[in-house]
RNA sequence: GGGCUCGUGGUCUAGCGGUUAUGACGCCGCCCUCACACGGCGGAGAUCGCCGGUUCGAAUCCGGCCGAGCCCA
């Protein structure tokens, strides 16, 4: 074995020699099944760290099952569809969608998609994931879109996905709808603007360029400044039209005049005003973002173009009052960032049944507990139903036409899909017999596919279990992702989707605000790896707690590197040493190493169990580091180097390795590959991960165990304050204690002659110096401390005894003053036998050491 | 504005009713002892964000304040 562990090379070799089958998920299997409801990342092209802490996450859980005697599901799958890809495919062919036909755009993005997934897998290869490739799913392929189909197919029947004339936010950018969650908020500062309606009317609004579409106006009626006002009719400037002033307890008397403006539509509280007090609409932006013929002489301009016009003519009329500077908050569009905007539409919408979605998720085991919260608070907050239809190309068709005749929505039956209704017509004529159709040309939202991955993987529609097992995911995804499925799930099969779910935090940089481009603090993980192996970096995933946001830090994987080194050279120790080891005249150090090790075998487990990676990983090193390599290693090398009583020793050694690597391979799973192949057969991921043995769990050894550490520890400090090397022989050790500890081993260890006393060593004491602490006499003294001092010295070698055990009563100045010990420094010689000793202690015993 | 999480040596962090407050990195000193100098041994360094309260006892529980982050409005 080479003296330095190569990281880089070991892993290469195993990349080469593990084959994947390995970690085939198989249906027939008499094993327990452990399902894993992986996410399937967007394909951007790089498998950034946020993935790499996921999924070495779920990859240690799908280790640690499957030696545990699990039948483990780990998938992979990739969430193709939506705007992301549609933009960078025109950016690079320099293109505008519309520009080519529908069926040629899709595509040159399913073949950007795809080379863009063999990147990613690279990575994810790389790093040593157990990833069952035979399950592998891509959304944009007709086999799982045919299922996104089928679902919508299947929820349209039960009512539960509607086509509605509803507001919905749409990015004039993207000239599409998005889902609430789909919507950032920025913030900024804007104008409020006070504008006169009339000689007593006098509102304040950021959007002044809105008031044509203005259908009401609103005051607190607990608001006594306008209480006269209530129920009045006042024209609008500009357009002319008169609204009525009406009341509501959600206007805040304190914003801007207390009269608020209600348009169609502003933001989502207008929304909310206009449903409850069933206002009209005035619709005067069209979808791309200009203003139409209702917003009067402004339109065909453009929002911002709009707001300015406005803003001057007010001026000019004197109805603008006054402009204060505010802070507020825009919403954007989560993958452009342009300034959303509210618009009535014909859409298509999924219901959501708030109660039912939070009920239902209850019953999934949350991990942490609180990051339900996180989705409570989202589903509570929620005003409408999820829209699911998008004006875009590089998606699910929604399988749906309508009949050119009667206007008959027709969707399509089960065995017709997959199906593209703008390519193909509906298999049958319409009820009123006309075969004559209009395809429907939105697509379906993104989330559509990928909130039915945990049925996809179960086989869905032909269930073969459900729920699965564990939903591992990011907290910035509750709200979309996991809320979706859960949604989906109850809809689809009216089951929960999970038992669990695994909630992880985001990786920052190590400047600890979040990795960006602009900010420049990305670390990607390729040269994490290409510098310290994968091992380290799944090190540094394991070292965050569960649920909490992960700092990266090349500290933590330099760290990791260099325990990769100890165990390199702990293993190439013990392999130099074993053979023809014997459980039996175990010694005294062999229990108590035996003993630590079962009973970090259990802490491990129940770490892992509850996900805490962090400290199980952070037991074992110890365990490693400073229990086997500092003091069992250092306590046995005489037994082994001698030969004498070598034989437990040995197999101590090759029991303790191979626990350790078992106990560490789910989360390294390169390194304890390597040293496994020194000594075993089959690869360390097919063993099973290490049960407490309990007949080794033996307190008496580990008390007597931790007794001989510490004995070592005192006479290596020794030592170490004396100048002297480590293995320096010291004449001899007389230990005096109740504790069955091994002179043995610590005469090896300590290279000196070491003996037990039963009693007391006859040992003769002397004071050779006392020193007064002048801080407590002092004070009581004053000027005459000195003398003090003088007594002191002049006192017989008997009475210096007596005053540093007891203290002592002297004469002083014809006063008798009692002298505590307490005020003195006193150092003594001890010696026995003839020699000069030290005397040391530990707890449980003390130690004369004889130089 | 609301919800959640977090403020512990220089830095990162463990502990979450009684510990001499853990460990890592860094720092200082000694040591190339036949597994390892990517190492060993030893050391210095913390009024546990601030203010109150509960308690015999609080870093730990409660309340308030200040600060950071995330999610949401």
């Amino acid at each position: 074995m080479d003296k330095e562990y190569k990281s880089i090379e070991v892993e290469e070799k195993w990349l080469k020699q593990w084959y994947e089958e390995m970690y085939y998920f198989n249906w027939n299997s008499k094993k327990p099944r452990y399902i894993i409801d992986t996410p399937p990342p967007y394909p951007t092209g790089s498998f950034h760290i946020g993935h790499a802490l996921n999924w070495c996450i779920i990859d240690f859980i799908a280790r640690y099952k499957r030696m545990n005697g699990y039948e483990v599901m780990f998938p992979q799958g990739w969430d193709c569809h939506g705007l992301p890809t549609e933009v960078k495919v025109e950016e690079k062919y320099k293109i505008r969608k519309n520009e080519i036909e529908r069926e040629k755009f899709r595509e040159l993005c399913v073949n950007f998609t795809e080379e863009n997934i063999k990147k990613m897998r690279a990575t994810a290869k790389r790093l040593g994931f157990s990833i069952d490739w035979s399950s592998e799913y891509v959304t944009m392929y007709p086999e799982y879109y045919s299922k996104t189909q089928l679902s919508f197919v299947r929820m349209f029947k039960d009512g539960l996905i509607y086509r509605g004339y509803h507001p919905v936010v749409i990015c004039p950018r993207c000239e599409t709808t998005i889902a609430l969650a789909e919507i950032e908020y920025k913030k900024g500062k804007t104008h409020l603007n006070f504008i006169k309606f009339s000689e007593d009317v006098l509102i304040a609004t950021t959007r002044p360029e809105l008031i044509p579409a203005c259908v009401a106006l609103a005051v607190n009626p607990q608001d006594g400044r306008y209480s006269h006002l209530i129920g009045k009719r006042v024209k609008v400037p500009i357009t002319g039209q008169e609204v009525e002033i009406l009341v509501d307890e959600s206007v805040d008397p304190n914003f801007g005049t207390g009269i608020v403006m209600i348009c169609t539509f502003g933001d989502r509280q207008d929304v909310k005003w206009w449903k409850k007090h069933k206002l009209g609409m005035r619709v005067i932006i069209n979808r791309d973002g200009t203003l139409n013929e209702l917003a009067g002489k402004y339109k065909g301009m453009r929002i911002s173009e709009a707001r300015e016009k406005i803003i001057e003519d007010f001026k000019m009329e004197g109805i603008l009052l006054k402009q204060i500077e505010i802070e507020h908050s825009i919403g954007v569009c989560w993958r452009c960032k342009t300034a959303v905007e509210i618009f009535p539409a014909e859409q298509w919408f999924v219901r959501v049944d708030k109660e039912r979605v939070l009920n239902m998720a209850k019953e999934v085991r949350w991990v942490p507990e609180f990051m339900f919260e996180r989705l409570k608070t989202w589903v509570e907050s929620m005003e409408w139903d999820w829209v699911i239809s998008r004006q875009r190309i590089f998606a699910t068709p929604i399988p749906v036409w309508y009949c050119k005749k009667c206007g008959k929505t027709v969707v399509a039956e089960e065995d017709w899909l997959p199906v593209d209704p703008i390519k193909e017509r509906p298999r049958k004529s319409c009820d009123c017999g006309s075969d004559e159709f209009d395809a429907e040309k939105d697509v379906l939202d993104t989330w559509m596919d990928s909130s039915i991955t945990s049925l996809v993987i179960a086989g869905w529609p032909e269930l073969k279990e459900y729920p699965v097992s564990l939903r591992p995911q990011g907290h910035d995804i509750i709200r979309t992702w996991a809320f979706y499925t859960i949604l989906r799930s109850i809809s689809l099969v009216n089951k929960i989707p999970w038992r669990e779910i695994v909630v992880n935090g985001i990786v920052f940089g190590e400047d600890g605000r979040k990795m960006s481009k602009s900010i420049g603090n990305i670390i990607t993980p390729e040269e994490v790896v290409e510098k310290y192996g994968a091992d380290s970096l799944r090190q540094w995933a394991a070292s965050g707690v569960i649920g909490e946001d992960l700092i990266f830090s090349w500290r933590e994987v330099i760290a990791s590197s260099r325990f990769q080194q100890k165990l390199w050279s702990v293993a190439r120790f013990v392999l130099m040493h074993i053979g023809n080891g014997k459980p039996e005249n175990l010694r005294i150090t062999d229990k108590w190493i035996l003993s630590k090790l079962n009973k970090l075998i259990s802490s491990v487990r129940d770490k892992m169990e509850i996900y805490r990676f962090d400290e199980a990983l952070k037991a074992i090193r110890n365990f490693v580091w400073h229990e086997f390599a500092d003091n069992y290693i250092e306590l046995v090398k005489g037994r082994l180097y001698s030969g004498k009583e070598a034989d437990s020793a040995k197999f101590t050694l090759e029991y303790v390795l191979d626990r350790i690597l078992r106990l560490l391979a789910p989360i390294t799973p390169f390194i304890t590959e390597e040293i496994w192949s020194k000594f075993r057969c089959d690869s360390v991921h097919l063993q099973r991960y290490p049960e407490v043995e309990k007949d080794f769990i033996d307190e008496k050894s580990e008390k007597a165990g931790e007794e001989m550490k510490e004995i070592l520890s005192v006479i290596r400090k020794l030592k170490h304050d004396r100048g002297l090397a480590l293995n320096a022989p010291l004449k001899k050790i007389l230990i005096f204690t109740k504790l069955e500890i091994d002179i043995l081993d610590l005469s090896f260890a300590t290279n000196s002659s070491v003996e037990l006393t039963q009693e007391f060593p006859e040992i003769r004491e002397e004071v050779v110096r006392i020193k007064p602490r002048f801080s407590i006499i002092g004070p009581m003294f004053r000027e005459k401390s000195k003398e003090i001092a003088k007594i002191v010295e002049a006192l017989e070698s008997k009475e210096k005894l007596k005053l540093c055990f007891e203290g002592i009563e002297v004469n002083f100045n014809s006063e008798k003053i009692f002298l505590r010990p307490e005020w003195f420094d006193f150092e003594i010689r001890r010696v026995i036998e003839g020699f000069e000793a030290e005397k040391l202690e530990t707890r449980n015993s003390v130690i004369f050491v004889l130089c």
